[in-house]
DNA sequence: TAATTACATTGCAATATTGCGATGAAAAGA
DNA sequence: TCTTTTCATCGCAATATTGCAATGTAATTA
């Protein structure tokens, strides 16, 4: 009904959906790959970068802070957005995790 | 108006995206892991593993497969799913790609 | 042929996401 | 103080996702 059954899940697996969902959508990687980029961690440029409204912009940035993959300092009137370099390395080691999983099965596995 | 404008964005942009939706959910990373693990490469005993309904499961059996994560192949009465792994190292890649321009903004950032 | 088994599909209800205009809030400058 | 700038939040409409019961389909077995 439109809810999904955490409880039926592992701690490991809720967390990786979780982060998944906040990459499961391109203004959101734009996004990562724009604060990257422009190393200086400069704002909402970021409504001329990438065509969409400002509200929408502020949206998918709540949603990646909220995950805690970027933080945001004030910086005179406007925000400095920036990756969070903590917890990336914890993504990254989620996310290698799981493809060694799968990387192991695939070479032992002939059946397909 | 919950469509994603997927113009205003690269393909290898919208391409991530769509790889992430895929495991937005914990149990299509259960199913993966599953996959992974029984390396006999079976079918739907899927249900009772997971403990949602046959026609849940069947409806993310098919998510994965339409992205490319896993094939079935037919096995008598029943259907063998498992890990795709041609797919698996373009995915792979993919996201080593996003890591990788990630971590090198990290290191050459102070501003945070 | 009829029943069974194993999935897939359909159709629905509940909820979540996406996007934006309008409005709010807080700081800086006139 | 009034205005401007910059971002956050609210409220809405359009659409997508999640989950399941019911039903369909194809192969196997009795």
């Amino acid at each position: 009904m439109g809810i999904t059954k955490t409880n039926l899940f592992t701690a490991e697996q809720n967390e990786l959906a979780l982060i998944a969902k906040a990459f499961a959508h391109p203004a959101r990687i734009a996004i990562l790959q724009y604060l990257a980029k422009t190393k200086s961690c400069i704002n909402g440029t970021l409504v001329q970068e990438l065509g969409l409204a400002q509200a929408t912009i502020s949206q998918h940035l709540r949603e990646l802070k909220e995950i805690g993959l970027i933080k945001g300092s004030i910086e005179g009137v406007s925000i400095s957005y920036c990756i969070n370099s903590e917890k990336w390395e914890l993504v990254q080691g989620l996310f290698n995790g799981l493809f060694d999983q799968l990387n192991n099965s695939c070479e032992s596995n002939n059946c397909c």
